[in-house]
DNA sequence: TCAATCATGATAGTATTACTATTATTTTTG
DNA sequence: CAAAAATAATAGTAATACTATCATGATTGA
């Protein structure tokens, strides 16, 4: 069995997965922009190093922004499809909240089934740019195209087990939220400021703190 | 009494604070900042804003991210100072947290005492931006440069109360720094992604959220 | 099999950006 | 009031984020 993840169609002009080039743009793609950073990173530079020219990554992707946004999202396809497996065939919702709180704030396990290869790359991308992706002037613009859906819908699935397991809290979404965004955040914290978290790279506390806000805030 | 906030000197190569023409670079570049968005804004375009060139600019900042990092470094300024004063001659280290998160991850009341007139529009401008400037290659050198100096010691400050009201919780700066974050994260989705909070920009429930969340990991 | 189509490569070009440098002019200060 | 300092005016540079054009090689369908 052989898994491919589609990413949304908003994101490029040409299907990088349905070609040898396309697919070695995003896997270098990913690299490049993790050491470089977005902002030194250039299709001239990505062009170089896949052997191809700027034009035909044009071909591609409309510009820069989109390329980062195509990773973004492919990332959260992954997560999608990891929660869909965790929480498949679990009745209780305690414990469909607790492992999806897992699959969105811990660390993936590449011995573990349905491992995809990019994803700690990716991840490490997500932890170190997604900001920039989401704080433009264009957000609403890329909103009302949909390339927020799948974000949106996760947030939405999992604060349903919030609201399952105690209907009078009022702010599901937000506590959802909270905790994948800050899941990023502390990682980083983590590496590069770390007086401001309890998390290190060696022994890493992300999860177990998240499943402690969960458990005080619904007991 | 008129209250002067002195920025860290690193940031500057000579003080905008002590000339007029500077004073107009802060004033109008926030502004021209929160209208552009960072990466629009340009030196060039603040400079015939305020009816100056791109050169003196430089002799003020080194370059356009030192620019941003001082405003934001402004705004923590302006924070440790309401910190200050919300917590002066009260003993109560519950009060003390509490009012700190007032602080932290509350809305300024422009009514109150000791406001500052730039406050609501840098708050603005850390909201939408903040991110950019952390999440770059040069955060580890700006570190070592102490530019993250006082955002640390705020959070120090405040997670010594959450240690001094439960010795044994595990996590107190990732608590503090996950809240500081998140206030910001979350009005920035009540704008542009309302389905991820349940906050909104004409009922905000911010603090709200994060004094419960305290609550109920302290209790 | 061969022509038509399509993807890619090679190359050139443009407007803008993020600066640096130089010199002239104005303002401040001792 | 002269010297020093700050600012304005202007020019210039390398890099970036694209767009455009045309040639070439691979794929496909009649």
């Amino acid at each position: 069995m052989s898994i491919t993840i589609q990413v949304n169609a908003n994101l490029y002009l040409k299907d990088p997965k349905s070609s040898d080039i396309g697919l070695k743009m995003l896997k270098e793609g990913i690299d490049l922009i993790n050491v470089l950073g977005f902002e030194a990173f250039t299709f001239k530079k990505l062009a170089q190093n896949i052997q191809s020219t700027e034009a035909t990554i044009y071909r591609y992707f409309e510009n820069k922004h989109s390329f980062l946004l195509y990773l973004i999202n492919w990332y959260w396809e992954i997560i999608a499809y990891r929660l869909m497996l965790a929480t498949a065939n679990i009745e209780d919702p305690r414990l469909k909240l607790s492992n999806s709180i897992s699959v969105l704030t811990g660390l993936p396990d590449p011995a573990q089934f349905g491992f995809i290869a990019e994803e700690l790359s990716l991840k490490q991308l997500v932890i170190q740019e997604s900001g920039k992706a989401l704080h433009t002037k264009s957000v609403d613009e890329e909103n009302q195209d949909g390339i927020y859906l799948l974000y949106k819908s996760i947030v939405s699935t999992v604060a349903a087990y919030v609201k399952q397991l105690n209907p009078t809290f009022p702010y599901p979404e937000m506590l959802i939220s909270t905790l994948i965004e800050n899941a990023n955040q502390q990682r980083f914290f983590s590496v590069h400021l770390p007086r401001l978290t309890n998390s290190t790279p060696e022994k890493d506390t992300v999860e177990a703190f998240s499943q402690l806000i969960i458990q005080k805030v619904l007991e």
